[in-house]
DNA sequence: CTGAAAGCGCTAACAC
DNA sequence: GTGTTAGCGCTTTCAG
């Protein structure tokens, strides 16, 4: 590995001429320039970041956070995969690299801000910061470390967040459902004491109060088994049921898919027998049949948002908090329709 | 930030103490190292790798290589996440963290070596390594740069590769697809000038292999246009053949799901009309009606693996090239039937 | 068992 | 314009 000094003795010059030129500094004559930069060339030369990062304290890395990926559904996977795109691609166009810090362990023990204790990093990208333990948080506001939350929203001063405007899409989702001529609406929720997602939570206290203006109680399918699949449980509860829901808005759209395929088994159709909106707007929605009504998160946009905000605050003097709410837009799909005649809200048992 | 010189201070001794009781060295007092080690818990001490790295040369830092992700179809989604996944959690476990390097710019600029040079990683995990732009591979061997490949069986005797047995798992399902009848073959596959992916590749030429064994030909199913999907140009171009193959070998799931649903389009119907059977088993796979019949690579696996070996590598003097293939699983699926009466070999102009 | 000195590769202050 | 001197936080000799 070519040094500074290997450049500086091939291009007969002394080493901090060559810091000068790797640092823009306008105080080279162009010919000594040129022939450390040649001299570079040859050598092929890089600097050492971690000598450099030793000295102004910048490591030019910032570590994505999140809760371990490799045992989620397939949806996190596309929502997790999406913002870290949006998060990397932004930060190599700003120079910055991006350090997993993936290993989240449900008993609380993860040690998430490590990577930077041990000035790994500059700064940090959250994605489901409530999650992680408690103890650690303090330590953010106290240390000034920075850091961005996407998707949740945190109360802290000292910490911006990227969100979407889950609410205003669950309305659209019941004014949508409800102009179509459905009045039995259901929300497929997750339990709270077993899982955490806020986009879930705020879908379905929005979907409940625009219900409520129009009169109508929105009823909830969660089991509280363990079963492997909320979307399955689901499935089962509403095939169950006595007068069963003509709308159903989906916490998401990998819940959805479960939903949609076990109540398939029990004969029940969509949008034959019900219809189903769901969110996040996953490929694979396009690719089934009937395709999913969807809203969309700019995934991309938010993690590329996200590592803009880091950045300024990691090198700003003058910083300031922000939270930005990003617009969910609808996707058409197959999966919504007219709400079936009175027959289908009794309980006839479906045929299997 | 605390350092070790606080540390020391605090505790009475000099840093050097401190660096030995940090390193785990044995020439320390017990009662000195019980000082210290409190001292440390007091004032959160963490020790700075950047200034460990300077010294020693490790980082403890491994960069994960690999095409770009955000752009890419459901199928890399997937396959990325999970071995990604497996890297991650290995990688952890052995004190590893994993850097990101993923952009890839397809004009061949990438220069995906940078980090190494900056002495960001001791080594990196390469996914889709035959993408990559050739000149920057010389230096692999000429650096003795640590470096693993996955799902690319380099030529090189620098570098270990993780892989799959994708021809046992091809020739299979042309032996499971014969003898439920099936005698007339196709295989979708990619355009190797716009696309590159050695998986399917190995596993179009295995199958095609096993039919010549049983004095059968394989098809093609490709389309040169651009469609963005090439499991939709296949179907269309499977509809509009003259004796269609009842037997389609898909290249990967993700493909087999854009088939599927363009097929069902214009009326023809799986299993009914034709078996498929894909590779990687996708859970989305398990979700679909019919489920798809596949072949699972153990990606978290293969991910773990790869990262034992580069880690082995860089720490080791007497190291030694691996090439490691495992095996992949038949996982069942309603996508097979037997093969259909006669007459859908017709070119009977399907209904719409 | 503990400490002092040197140096990893680089940058920031100050000379010349 | 260019070089010299310190020092970032740590580890690695070598002394005591």
């Amino acid at each position: 590995m070519a040094t500074q000094k290997d450049v500086a003795e091939r291009a007969g010059v002394s080493f901090i001429t060559v810091s000068r030129v790797i640092n823009g500094l306008d105080n080279v004559k162009p010919e000594t320039r040129n022939r450390v930069e040649a001299a570079i060339k040859e050598l092929n030369y890089h600097p050492n970041r971690q000598a450099q990062a030793l000295n102004h304290g910048l490591t030019h890395t910032i570590a994505f956070v999140t809760p371990r990926m490799y045992d989620l559904p397939l949806y996190s996977n596309f929502f997790v995969m999406s913002l870290l795109s949006g998060v990397e691609l932004k930060g190599r166009e700003l120079g910055w690299d991006i350090l997993l810090t993936t290993d989240y362990d449900l008993e609380g023990s993860f040690d998430f801000l490590r990577v930077w204790h041990q000035r790994k990093v500059d700064g940090l990208v959250f994605v489901g910061f409530q999650r992680f333990p408690m103890e650690q948080k303090g330590a953010i506001e106290e240390r000034g470390i920075p850091c961005v939350s996407i998707s949740d929203r945190i109360e802290s001063p000292a910490i911006s967040w990227v969100d979407t405007d889950n609410r205003a899409a669950a309305r659209d989702a019941v004014a949508r459902l409800f102009s179509m001529g459905h009045r039995s609406f259901a929300f497929i929720g997750i339990d709270a004491d077993r899982d955490y997602n806020p986009n879930i939570i705020e879908r379905e206290k929005a979907a409940a109060e625009a219900l409520a203006e129009r009169g109508l109680a929105q009823r909830r399918l969660i089991s509280e088994s363990s079963t492997p699949s909320t979307g399955i449980a689901a499935a089962q509860a509403y095939v169950a049921m006595e007068r069963r829901p003509t709308a159903i808005i989906s916490g998401n759209d990998s819940i959805a898919f479960h939903f949609i395929g076990e109540s398939a088994r029990h004969g029940l159709l969509c949008p034959r027998d019900y219809s189903i909106v769901g969110f996040d707007a996953e490929p694979a929605g396009r690719l089934s049949t009937p395709t999913f009504a969807s809203y969309e998160q700019p995934l991309v946009d938010m993690g590329k948002t996200a590592i803009g905000l880091l950045v300024e605050r990691i090198g700003g003097e003058a910083w300031e908090r922000k939270t930005i709410e990003f617009p969910m837009r609808f996707v058409e799909g197959g999966s919504l329709g007219p709400a079936p005649a009175d027959s289908h809200f009794l309980s006839a048992s479906p045929k299997p």
